[in-house]
Formats: C-alpha cells, structure tokens, sequence
DNA sequence: GTTGAATATTCTAATGCAAGAATATTTCGA
DNA sequence: TCGAAATATTCTTGCATTAGAATATTCAAC
C-alpha cells in the first residue's frame, strides 16, 4: 500500500516533464483517444503511448476501449494536491504558447467530420 | 534563459523526491544551516548536502555563508506554482507522520542552546 | 482471410539521478 | 599550528527513465 507521501511523490514524478503536462493540459478538457492527443500534440505514437502508459501506472489516468480506440481520461478521486496542480496548469496555458498551440490544435481536430472517433 | 513551462517543470523536479520534500517542509519555517537540517532529518550529511545543492541548482533554494555555516532558505520571488505546493505541503505534514517527526525533532534542536548555530 | 488504422510493446542506447563511502575544503578555537 | 566541526565534492555503482526504431497486437471493414 502507497503512503500519503509516496503518492504525492508519484504525481510529481509524472508532472515532472514537460510532454506529460502537455497531455495532461489536453485532458483537462476532457476525455480523448489516443489518436487526437497524437495528432494535437504532434508526437510520435509510441512515445505518446508511453507517457499516457507512465501516467496510467501511476494512477493519474484511466482507459477504456472503444473498440479500435482508446478512450483517456483522468482518474476519479484524483489526489487533492494533483487537483491543485491542474488549475496551477490552467494558468500555464494561458502564458505558455506551447500549451496554446496544443489546445488549438486539439480544437481543429474536434470539428472536423472526416476524425477518427468522430 | 528558461520559458515559463521549462521552470515548472523545474519546481516538479524538485518536488518529485522525498527527501527534498522534507527539506521544503522545514524551510517552510524559515531559513536553516545544515547541520540542523542534517540533524532533524536523521540523513547523513553528504546526502542532505546534494538535495540541497540540488534545488540550489534548480532555483528553489538560495545561501549563505556565515563563519563556518551554510544558512538555507526559500528563495525570493519563487514561481506561484511552487507557492501554491508549499502550502499543499502543508497539509500533507499534518497527514503523514514523517513530515510531523521531522518538525518535532527541529523543535527540540532549536530550544537547545547548546547547539551548533545558536 | 486480408488490409489498414489505432494502440501497445520490445529493444537498444543514452541520460540523469540516487546512495554510500571516502575525501577535500573552510573556518573556528585551543 | 593542529584538531575538530560544518559543508562540499568526488567516485563508484545501480536504477529509473527517455527517445527512436522496429515490431506486435487488436479490431473493423472489405
């Protein structure tokens, strides 16, 4: 069983790099498929699929499959001091343009028909 | 020079390891030399001497030489994000009983004249 | 069944810490 | 000058993580 402390340290180790923020950032939206988040982030697959499977691990996230897809989103019940950090990450996007151009990319993706979940 | 997102994650770095979370939790009550932090977390000294080079290094903690001592404290002008965890941290030291021992054990260095730098 | 899209995994390097032991440096006081 | 305290650094070893390339898996559609 996980201390209190240890799990703060697990949220932190999985905000601690910049790729996994970016997601993290997207997911605050809401849910999203593997495939959205690849395409508004404009990285690899497999490196998104291993920060999404990192974040899995640590208990930040959770998937369901869609048949072909898998759907993201974050845990119920999140640590209250992760709660915290993803309002701190609300701010962030509104001065970071990398955060921005993510989320406008992610809006694009959204409204067009021809998407894959669509 | 360092974008906004480059510094927090930074401050995550920082926060994502348990010891340095217990020397956060102790600076939180204002500046201290080394030794009592040494002391109060029951930590050789080479290891508490490299976290807190560590988050010298990383912009969190600032020094000060005086005679034989090294005082640490919170550095001035901190990221808001790093504010807004250090009093997250403090909720977490009324949880969990590591953070509480380390406070008592400060306690008991700091009313002891016989100390080091008092 | 075969193809193709979406996702996951494996492999290989390379990196960044981490701990522990030992040593070095600085400074004060005897 | 010498010893001792406080602090910093070095060295080694090991572990966790990262990127990138390649491959595997799953499932729908044809």
């Amino acid at each position: 069983m996980e201390t209190l402390s240890e799990n703060c340290v697990s949220v932190y180790k999985c905000l601690c790099d910049l790729g996994r923020l970016r997601i993290l950032n997207l997911l605050r939206q809401g849910p999203l498929c593997g495939c959205h988040l690849q395409v508004a982030l404009e990285e690899p697959q497999p490196k998104v699929s291993k920060q999404l499977a990192y974040m899995k691990r640590h208990g930040l996230l959770v998937s369901t499959r869609r048949t072909n897809w898998t759907i993201f989103r974050l845990a119920e019940g999140l640590n209250p001091l992760l709660e915290e950090n993803l309002k701190c990450l609300q701010d962030l996007a509104f001065q970071d343009p990398v955060f921005q151009q993510d989320l406008a990319r992610l809006a694009g993706i959204n409204t067009d028909p021809a998407d894959c979940c669509d």
